[in-house]
DNA sequence: CGTTGCAATGCAACCCGTTGCATAGTAGGC
DNA sequence: GCCTACTATGCAACGGGTTGCATTGCAACG
């Protein structure tokens, strides 16, 4: 919810163009957060309707022309008001739990494999977290750095837990083979 | 994603009329996933036209007359076909991830009472589940059970995550306060 | 020089989820 | 007997996200 004020944010940390939002969604954010150049485009154009951002043509060097966006003083205030309001949790709905639940009606053998890749999956993401952690995040951090690792840590975390839960599911499911012969 | 399929579980594990579902959507699925009554009777309404389930009139003896859907063989195999597809993990977006970076731009002791607030409902979260998981899922458990106890035990865990890491989240805060003073 | 590839922006259409509203019947409170 | 509340179903409209396609400009490859 609320890709307006990722985005809001994500400029504060960096005025930037449409693309290159859309790639940095790709790779550090983008990690728990997954936005098309799409959605990026229009809730830009929103927001400058808004007066939240402004965007200033920046006459391509070598690439064609982009609109680099800046954050406002009334977005900023928009930022901080937002700051204020109460967020809900987000269920995290994950598909691989139903599926748990609807093999019960099948054969539960057969989400070994997919239960294994994604533990590979998760276990790989935390690993590309840790080295985020050993490359960007060791010694002293200013405020700024000090808050966004401990954004990093939630997905360390989460991996983590992730993977671990993963790995003791493998075990029940191999369980209830060896339990059905 | 494919509230299709997340129905079609439920309806195996219980026959049940549209109404019922979203009832059960609110309480043990809806913990991570939310589902309102609309949705689910547009799904049941494309669900039955594909011949997946079939609703069949049960007047009521004090209700209103009520429409019990059971799963066809049709969706049987769809849903066995479904289980083999790969699933991919589902970013977990929450705002409160982003706010912690945006705090960096203005007061971050502001989110303290929002951090706690989450804090709290996280861990009376995991407090439900846990006493589900003791009323439930004690003793010997048959194959469906084992399964649904997983699912619960993957809740238990990532409730942990995020009470510790609010908690966590809370000590930086507080250390940041002390650092700008 | 033409083709392929990528940076950068955008339109249009569709699907899904959310919100607000409507209805109809039954049960219970005052 | 009326009002409120709850069960049970549904329509309509809006907004956000996704997908597919289109365009312009530069750069590099053969």
């Amino acid at each position: 919810m609320s890709l307006d004020h990722a985005l809001l944010v994500s400029l504060l940390e960096k005025p930037s163009s449409g693309y290159a939002l859309a790639r940095r969604f790709d790779r550090s954010i983008g990690h728990f957060w997954q936005a098309t150049h799409q959605q990026i485009y229009r809730v830009l154009a929103r927001m400058e309707e808004a007066g939240w951002v402004k965007g200033r043509l920046k006459a391509g060097d070598a690439a064609p022309d982009r609109r680099e966006f800046t954050v406002t003083a009334l977005g900023r205030r928009e930022m901080s008001r937002w700051l204020g309001e109460p967020t809900e949790p987000q269920g995290y709905r994950d598909a691989l739990m139903v599926k748990l639940r609807g093999a019960a009606f099948d054969e539960p053998v057969r989400l070994l494999g997919e239960v294994e890749r994604r533990r590979a999956m998760h276990a790989e993401r935390l690993a590309q977290y840790r080295a985020i952690e050993a490359r960007d995040f060791s010694g002293p951090l200013d405020r700024q750095r000090a808050l966004q690792y401990q954004v990093l840590k939630s997905g360390i975390r989460f991996e983590e837990t992730w993977t671990e839960w993963c790995a003791e599911t493998l075990g029940l499911l191999r369980d209830l083979e060896r339990r059905d012969r």
